[in-house]
RNA sequence: GCCGGUGUAGCUCAGUAGGUUAGAGCAGUGGAAUCAUAAUCCACGUGUCCGCGGUUCGAAUCCGUGCACCGGCACCA
């Protein structure tokens, strides 16, 4: 909680999106919208701080999208990376650096982390049984082997578990079993082959006690870290394909297997660093700071699927280094699903569903605000939330415009027109102005709070609340109605207001960071920098009243209201399974 | 099957050192106001706090158990 006494600086990452198909909401709300806001949060603050992520590209499933489309493995990620990377700047995902797992650079680090971990022991050869195409003279990772389910006889069974009844099986155990590659009509074979795998045991101590030093993480991380950790086993890092990282080993039965790409990609965190530093840095060595030095402190953010992997295999594979910090946080959030109008009920986002949400898509229609806004506001924190178009509607029009944008307007729009456009001097304050005045430190603690504990949902209701508190003290002092009576109370109302709207400002930057920055313009405030060197502390500055006098550019609307009938049109579209 | 998470008003949720009449927003009803993006403000809640059992002077909050939903369970990312 109190990072502040520990640490320095705080390196975050988001869970690397698999280039092998388009983001969604749900990957946005789960791991890259939480920790951009964090980000933007600890930059206004002035905090030295990093945002890392990238695509994750190798694994088997892209090669089997190429095969199946007739491309190859590299035009497939090309087209999801340029395209993930795109949909991410238009969300205004602010990294730092957004890699690739195919650069040369993160070969180089993914077998360091190998080699590391061979030397100290960690790693072992195994001889296991696979299945084999004599056709296509390759071992047949899981995905590339389908068969009749041995518990239900569905005929169109992966390799090791039944979409169709769920049942998880043994490879061997599957019946008729054949390739799921165009062309080879062959009958697979089990034939041995070798792995080399990762001695999860090694590590159970370690990653216990640093588990136990971590009581205040959420309970679903929690809950799944520990089931983990108290039945380690092996784990198989390599594959049969030849797409990926190849296995730094001395011995030919590694030439056709390349490094499993759940042991490479969360090593994409430290590759992109590694490149940020040259980049930005021109410094080979800068990455080390964020990577080995104990006062840096780093967080992922991720989905819960991606728990196992943040919370106990990665930081094994960190404390196989010997001179790597491991997280001090692994923030997993549950699903975003999407809610179904025709039945009333939430449903996984799914392609044959027809139910997916494209980034990209959405942006075309919906500013990025509006997105943004809505879907901290539903942040799946604690448990699994649902994307309904109509609470989209009501809760950006009702909540961000109505309450918050609304009052900004009204206050800006009646100084402008009343005092020469310049923040008006103050009279004395009575015990509102004052109340009002006093409380607004507070409030942007309260909401600064939140974010240190990565309760965005709990941030953006205090944020909204400190709205609905400067409505009720507009319409409590009523300056449309003093203002043709008495000046000097209407003057010393609307300073309060502009007061308030300064800390609006700074206090919906990280959420909305368009709105903030016209509102930033509009009172010629500092736009917010900050970054890996930190800067000045912007949200603290915004408790510091804005002097009268200060120039203040005509108001425009920040968060300009949705239609309705537009929302509900796209909704029937998408409910129809129209491609969105 | 084993393990973890969640289950509070019509809807979305807050609420653990256990303690006065369990809260907020939305929706609904009535009213006020008209500066403002037809935006705001005020008033109005008879809820089995998932069920059952237990601990306690007292439990939404602790323990046990059952149910529902979501997820993890060793090579699926």
């Amino acid at each position: 909680m109190n990072a502040d006494a520990k640490f320095t600086r705080t390196l975050v990452t988001s869970a690397l999106p698999y280039a092998n198909g388009h983001i969604h909401l749900g990957h946005i709300a789960g791991a890259y919208l939480p920790a951009d806001i964090y980000v933007r949060y600890l930059r206004l603050k002035g905090k030295p701080v990093l945002y890392i992520g990238g695509s994750d590209e190798h694994g088997v499933p892209v090669t089997l999208t190429a095969l199946k489309e007739g491309s190859s493995p590299k035009d497939v990620v090309d087209r999801y990376h340029e395209a993930n990377a795109e949909a991410f700047a238009d969300l205004g995902i602010s990294y730092d650096l957004y890699g690739r797992t195919i650069w040369d650079l993160h070969a180089d680090t993914t077998q360091r982390f190998f080699r590391a971990l061979d030397a100290g022991g960690h790693i072992e050869r195994q001889e296991m049984v696979l299945w084999y195409s004599e056709q296509s003279d390759m071992y047949l990772p899981d995905r590339y082997v389908k068969g009749t389910c041995p518990r239900c006889g569905y005929e169109d069974a992966n390799g090791d578990e039944c979409e169709n009844c769920g049942a998880q099986y043994a490879a061997e155990e599957l019946i008729e079993p054949r390739a799921n590659i165009p062309g080879d009509t062959s009958r697979p074979i089990l034939k041995p082959s070798a792995h080399w795998f990762l001695k999860l045991r090694d590590f159970k101590d370690d990653l216990k006690a640093w588990l136990d030093s971590h009581p205040d993480w959420r309970a679903n991380v929690r809950g799944i870290a520990y089931g983990w950790v108290d039945d380690l086993r092996d784990r198989c890092i390599t594959r049969d394909t030849d797409w990926g990282i190849p296995v730094p080993v001395d011995d030919p039965e590694a030439q056709n297997k390349r490094i499993y790409v759940w042991f490479d990609a969360p090593i994409g965190y430290v590759t992109n660093t590694r490149q940020w530093g040259v980049e930005a840095k021109d410094d080979a060595a800068a990455w080390e700071t964020w990577w080995k030095d104990p006062s840096t402190r780093l967080v992922h953010f991720i989905g819960k699927d991606n728990i196992p992997f943040h919370a106990v295999i990665f930081p094994a594979m960190l404390m196989g280094q010997g001179d790597f910090i491991v997280a001090d946080n692994v923030v997993g959030n549950e699903y975003l699903n999407i809610l179904n109008r025709m039945t009333g009920k939430a449903e996984k986002g799914s392609k044959s569903k027809g139910n997916m949400i494209s980034v990209r898509d959405f942006l075309t229609r919906f500013s990025r605000d509006a997105l943004r806004y809505y879907l901290c506001a539903i942040m799946p924190e604690s448990r699994d939330a649902a994307f309904s178009w109509d609470e989209f509607l009501n809760r950006y029009n009702g909540e961000l415009c109505d309450v918050v944008g609304n009052f900004v307007h009204r206050s800006l729009t009646m100084t402008v027109k009343n005092f020469d456009g310049v923040v008006p001097e103050p009279g004395p304050f009575d015990a509102e102005d004052q109340a009002l005045l006093d409380s607004l430190p507070e409030q942007l603690d309260g909401i600064a709070q939140a974010f240190d504990q990565f309760r965005f949902r709990l941030a953006v209701e205090r944020f909204i609340e400190m709205g609905r508190r400067a409505n009720q003290y507009f319409d409590t002092k009523q300056p449309w109605v003093t203002r043709k009576t008495d000046r000097e109370r209407t003057a010393t109302t609307l300073y309060v207001c502009c007061q308030v709207v300064r800390v609006l400002c700074a206090a919906m930057a990280p959420f909305v960071p368009d709105g903030a920055a016209k509102l930033a313009e509009t009172l010629g405030i500092e736009v917010f920098v900050g970054g890996p060197d930190g800067g000045p502390d912007s949200w603290d500055a915004a408790k510091t009243p804005l002097p009268a006098g200060t120039p203040l550019q005509p108001p425009v609307v920040l968060f300009p209201k949705l239609d309705k009938d537009y929302v509900a049109e796209i909704a029937e579209r998408h409910a129809r399974g129209e491609a969105l």
